[in-house]
DNA sequence: ATCAGATGCTGAGGTTACCTCTCTATGGGG
DNA sequence: CCCCATAGAGAGGTAACCTCAGCATCTGAT
């Protein structure tokens, strides 16, 4: 493994910075969510249903900004360990609707609650200001 | 291709705003690069170079911020392409010296000007304040 | 009614950017 | 001079995406 704050060295630009922030986010979010063997994706994936309820692949790519195809191999993986269920939509006989099992909704509430502590801890060396600074600011960007 | 912007929909979470704006930041990165046809992960190898002069794998994963080993690929990469060469280092014979070839540099120098102008483009919509408050607010997270 | 074109999903196959583990050749301190 | 540390690279793996093609189905215009 990698050091993660093997620090010392630094580069300068904003594009840069963020994407050394973002790698260093995208490393500890992988560690929190360890003890579930599951993946980030498949973390946001899960989230995306608890908030939608039932919902067709098409959709849960849009919420999660992928192309519907990634969807479909996140949904894969979720379905392979029991935590959504895949049943033909009655209205659209295309389509699929994906819903969480009941031991989806279980762990995909303990995941979220990692997921909150490990931003916490991020993000918690910031004061309040800073935190809102920063979510307004990224919000502006996130188009 | 996906829609970059085919937004409508948003999460809410700081982590979660952060890896969208870092996604679409990597996007649009990836597009500025592509008249070379040179990956995100090798213009950064080549930046690095042209500030450090020649230097060890070693170094240079430890200014990417990335594994020995995976310094060892982009300088493949990069070598492949005709952009750095390698020589054993004549101090250390376990270790070997990148450089920058002739084209290197230049293809470097046109790349760096072409990342710069699309990471104006996409903090273009901050102000200069909130360019200041979010390098600041970066900096601190990037440990 | 019908039929062209849009839409929903997925198979196949690819890319980027990492990683760990292991091996070999050296270097350096005691 | 021996043992351990270090430098780099071979082998092999993973996550998270992507595109393109293909099939089934829906829908709106004629």
């Amino acid at each position: 493994m990698i050091e993660p704050t093997s620090g010392g060295v630094d580069d300068e630009s904003l594009a840069e910075t963020f994407r050394a922030v973002a790698a260093r986010l995208r490393r500890q979010t992988r560690e929190a969510l360890e003890p579930w063997a599951v993946t980030p994706s498949q973390s946001r994936a899960l989230g995306v249903l608890a908030r939608l309820g039932e919902a067709r692949p098409g959709t849960i790519a849009e919420h999660l900004r992928i192309a519907p195809r990634s969807a479909t191999e996140v949904i894969d993986d979720l379905q392979e360990r029991g935590f959504v269920t895949r049943r033909p939509d009655p209205a659209d006989r295309r389509a699929t609707l994906v819903a969480l099992t009941e031991e989806g909704r279980r762990v995909g509430t303990e995941i979220r609650a990692a997921r909150r502590a490990a931003a916490d801890r991020f993000f918690g060396h910031l004061d309040d200001a800073d935190r809102a600074e920063l979510t307004r600011i990224l919000r502006t960007l996130r188009t």
